[in-house]
DNA sequence: AGCTATCAGCTTCCATGGAAGCTGCAATGC
DNA sequence: GCATTGCAGCTTCCATGGAAGCTGATAGCT
């Protein structure tokens, strides 16, 4: 039983079950790069970093599994899944389908619910602009990452919400990697504009253009950033 | 503990292990409405069923409600889900969205894969046709389903398949019942080839549109109908 | 040297039992 | 009659230990 690295919160009792505690702690942990990717942990180290026994750990990690961010070995171990830039490709197309989906859906919605969630998203895309604009990377990336989780939220469609959850659960870690690395801030707001505009005017066929647009862009602008960087997994 | 209805098979010891043998037996039981839905199932009950201890059925129980099949009530029970009018409504603007997707990308593919998907394609289509004219029903169900399978495995983009999949395994019921319920079948075959055609000439925009007409005139003709039926629950 | 067999040490897999929670009913008090 | 309380019987939750599988190193053979 090795037990490398940092520690682990242990796991806090708030009403919820062990299994949900350990599953929020590993995810947590996957997220912010406690564990790097590949690397290969057992259910009795994870469990007695979280100070629980190996039966929580095991069930949070078939959970884990199930949404790909980890794959259990049988008889081996756990092993921290890592993304290639193939996956990140495979996303990209999920976003791309998914959220246009999502804009033409909320240009449906009653005119009451279109206008709130219109001006919701307006506000998470001003806010990228003061961001911009004070040369803050990490409050422009959570203004961006408002602004399409409000619209995936806000389309009523709670399918489509988990998919788009569960990507970009697997994709975290990369954003914040791309984050950095882009030579400058892309010219998002525009394009945020043209689809909540579209949504508040209630145009579907505008809507998921202008979503489909914007995320094919963004796509077009990083696969080649991490292809010339030469990132083979993260 | 109580055993009522008719007894499941027990797991097949092939190699797999017991928890993916208890996950495949209750998802088929499930999906053919072995189990009604609503029905609540106690974890001992299934294992008694299953021939195997109630850590197994457990594990597969979790995996299952990932999926959304069955709910796990905490210190209730295992819960198979029903599907009501909404849920249906949501699962086609995710097939919309995804299958659109896939087809984009077939006809994105190199040549020799895509025309190898379009034949296959086409061979499932006209596989619906004979059906079709020999009025088998199950038949025609077959290689519709079958079409579709193809359309988004065939595509390359794993996460693809595998949103679908699960929308599917959800649906399956109710796919069942409303291809009893349908007065005519209708005239898809039309649609798969505009869909098909797409594909082999490479011809992404076009492949992209005529999988999504097909999908939302579905819709249009599957949503009315569970509503005058009056299905509350599926 | 190169190849095979063995084995120690790791891992998960699965069964099982105690603890604790939920529900519905029956007994009780008003 | 009506509300409350207590309890019996069910359930899951979680810890734990034995069984079995996988891996890599080492010893022995050709």
């Amino acid at each position: 039983m090795v037990l490398r690295g940092k520690a682990m919160e242990p796991v806090g009792e708030r009403g919820e079950s062990l299994v949900d505690a350990a599953y929020g702690a590993l995810k947590h942990a996957i997220r912010e790069s406690v564990f790097a990717p590949g690397y290969q942990a057992s259910a009795g180290e994870l469990a007695l970093r979280l100070g629980v026994s190996r039966t929580p750990v095991h069930e949070a990690a078939l959970r884990l599994q199930e949404e790909g961010l980890v794959r259990i070995l049988p008889k081996r171990g756990i092993l921290i899944c890592a993304l290639a830039p193939h996956d990140i490709a495979e996303i990209y197309e999920v976003l791309i389908a998914i959220e246009a989906g999502a804009a033409e859906l909320s240009a449906r919605l009653p005119d009451a619910a279109r206008l709130a969630l219109a001006d919701d998203l307006d506000r998470a895309t001003s806010e990228m602009g003061q961001a911009l604009a004070a040369g803050d990377l990490a409050a422009w990336g959570h203004a961006d990452e408002a602004f399409h989780r409000l619209l995936v939220e806000g389309c009523g469609n709670g399918r489509f919400a988990r998919i788009i959850q569960t990507v970009n659960d697997q994709s975290h870690r990369a954003r914040m990697l791309t984050l950095r690395l882009r030579p400058r801030l892309p010219a998002s707001e525009a394009e945020h504009r043209d689809t909540s505009e579209a949504i508040r005017r209630g145009l579907p066929g505008l809507a998921r253009e202008a979503a489909r647009r914007h995320r094919i862009r963004a796509r077009g602008e990083l696969l080649p950033l991490i292809e010339s960087v030469g990132l083979r997994h993260m």
